[in-house]
DNA sequence: CGTCTTTGACCAGCGC
DNA sequence: GCGCTGGTCAAAGACG
């Protein structure tokens, strides 16, 4: 996403050529394409260190397993490992229902089938303990999410409305288990994205007199709607819903950020198969 | 009464 | 073709 904007960039410096107006849609289908092939280890990482600071640790460490094929981009199936300190009941904003729990051959432990309660959306989840850490709970995210969460901080109005709605109704715990809900680490993802996509529209924004209002207006919707239902996808809320108390590591390597005294700490190491995040949220 | 979970049955893919 | 395994379906029950 990243690049396609910087490569974006580099071809339509002056967006007040005759070409910007006619590479509008190519940027949007760009953007889908590319959203839909999933962000990179380096948007992860960059969503990590500029959202997760001032956090601090606590309850639920987590790690986040992607194939080493698909390091450059990750597959639209990955899987997080998560280390659950407290109750590890965690909101990752989406509404799950479980169709099914089946029992894995060579694992004591069942797995537990989830999927998106949205009708339009084929984000599905499995959710089982380790076999070598019982306390560690292996989640398998598949699918896109193509809808919204209440977590956005841009949301639809129509989607304020029915988050109001909702409001009065009591959070519901969906199971009794660790299969409840896992967090996810895509929130930060889809605020890069978000403000990436903005800026996008900002750009096209500034486009003089045959830019039409209502295009861009689509536009922005529909690259802002695209890039948060999909994105969010990829990585859970473990980044994506950072709570108020976190701290991320990656790898054994901690890096030290500019930023003011703060817990949050990050390290990436991007030649590992498998990207530990080390995650301690103080979900209550 | 609507929604959700549970759980046994069913189906498809794969290896032999 | 057969058996094994993982994934999904759907009826029944629980719950608010």
């Amino acid at each position: 996403m990243r690049e396609l904007l910087e490569d974006e960039d580099d071809d339509d410096d002056d967006e007040t050529s005759p070409t910007f107006i006619s590479h509008q849609s190519s940027i949007v289908n760009k953007l889908i394409s590319t959203v839909y092939s999933g962000p990179t280890i380096r948007d992860v990482e960059s969503a990590l260190s500029t959202t997760l600071r001032g956090h601090r640790p606590d309850a639920i460490s987590c790690r986040v397993s992607v194939p080493e094929k698909s390091l450059g981009k990750m597959d639209s199936k990955y899987t997080l490992r998560m280390k659950i300190c407290g109750n590890g009941v965690a909101d990752d904003g989406y509404k799950w229902r479980k169709y099914g729990q089946k029992s894995i051959k060579n694992s004591p432990n069942p797995r537990s089938y989830y999927r998106c309660t949205n009708p339009r959306c084929n984000a599905k989840k499995q959710v089982e303990r380790s076999l070598e850490d019982p306390e560690t709970l292996i989640v398998t995210y598949e699918g896109l999410h193509l809808h919204y969460t209440s977590h956005f901080l841009l949301p639809r109005p129509q989607d304020l409305f029915t988050a109001a709605c909702h409001a009065a109704k009591k959070p519901k715990l969906q199971s009794t288990d660790l299969h409840a809900e896992v967090p996810n680490p895509s929130m930060m993802l889809m605020q890069q994205s978000q403000a990436e996509a903005g800026r996008l529209v900002e750009g096209l924004d500034q486009s003089k007199d045959t830019t039409d209002d209502s295009l861009r207006h689509g536009l922005n919707e529909d690259v802002m709607q695209r890039s948060q239902g999909l994105l969010e996808d990829i990585v859970p809320l473990l980044v994506r819903k950072p709570c108020n108390s976190t701290i991320y590591s990656y790898g054994n390597n901690l890096l030290s950020h500019e930023s003011p005294p703060s817990s949050s700490t990050i390290s990436w190491s991007p030649s590992s198969p498998c990207h530990d995040v080390g995650i301690f949220s103080s979900i209550l």
